[in-house]
DNA sequence: CTCGCACTTCAAGTGGACTTGAAATCGAGA
DNA sequence: TCTCGATTTCAAGTCCACTTGAAGTGCGAG
């Protein structure tokens, strides 16, 4: 029977070797056959990876992956396994959406934002809304310029 | 004036002394006034502090705040403010909320998901459909029980 | 036999937002 | 004065999903 390098499963697959090398670790891939040292993997790991990649993608987390694969009977058909993970899952992803969506509507109504201070676009709402007691100015001024140890760069929040 | 010891500005506003540090830190918050090396705040910091909270649990990252807050001229108006972030950070919600949205009807088809094997949920989506050549049983067996030095434990991805 | 590449292991680094711990200092009450 | 609690600083730890690096091993080609 043909068996595949890691070199070759990480090509077909899409991910990196290390990546394959970190999924046995904890527990995410059998560990597979080898000869002479090296892994000698067969044809379906390559499907079993892209089903990983395609979760991580959808945003599972690797402990949920492992759990939809592995903490069940051999025999467990898919939907006893689903069921278990949408119990926790699913009213997470819906706060996850609302608090997408709020962010959405946030950043939207900002753009139509007629406030004086940002304090009230998050604190009383920045939609059209009778201009009553226009508070003062902004009050506090920026941080001085500084260099700490710890140096926030990048933007993306979640994996975005 | 009457002033507020960090203890009492946490206390107010929900968040722990040393987030507050933390954001002094890293230019979330201007350096306060001192007293005998203690700091000493002014109410408004209550405030401020309350929006940085609301941004962080819409899901807005520390840097994004701080852009928000304070890489402005000091009278530019909300509205500018938000255009700037708006930009790049509106995409990034859609994405974020299709992913959401694909996470939540993945796990609400597998509720009724009549596939044998986990592989067909993912690759080839397990709705209703015409159950065709019904493939073998999971040929991948378990991973072996194991113990490595990263050992995965929490279950929310995503801050949630 | 040597070269070069693919592979092996293990330890340590990354990023974001903090928290935790240790050791020192301040202020108020008994 | 003594003690207690609140505060100070700085370094290091946490979580997740990997990546990177260093040092060593296997194999085929020339």
């Amino acid at each position: 029977m043909e068996t595949l390098s890691i070199g070759e499963v990480a090509r077909r697959a899409g991910i990196r070797q290390s990546a394959i090398r970190y999924y046995e670790s904890v527990g995410l891939l059998p560990e597979p056959e080898r000869a002479s040292g090296w892994r000698r993997y067969t044809a379906d790991t390559v499907e079993r990876l892209q089903v990983i990649h395609a979760a991580r993608d959808l945003g599972f987390a690797l402990e949920e992956i492992r759990t939809l694969l592995y903490e069940f009977e051999p025999n467990t058909p898919p939907l006893e396994r689903w069921r278990a993970l949408a119990a926790e899952k699913l009213p997470a992803i819906d706060a996850l959406i609302s608090r997408a969506m709020a962010m959405k509507h946030l950043l939207m109504a900002g753009l139509k934002c007629q406030c004086t201070r940002i304090e009230e676009c998050f604190l009383e709402g920045c939609d059209p809304k009778p201009r009553s007691r226009a508070r003062a100015l902004p009050i506090i001024a920026a941080p001085a310029p500084q260099q700490v140890g710890a140096s926030p760069r990048s933007g993306a929040t979640c994996q975005g």
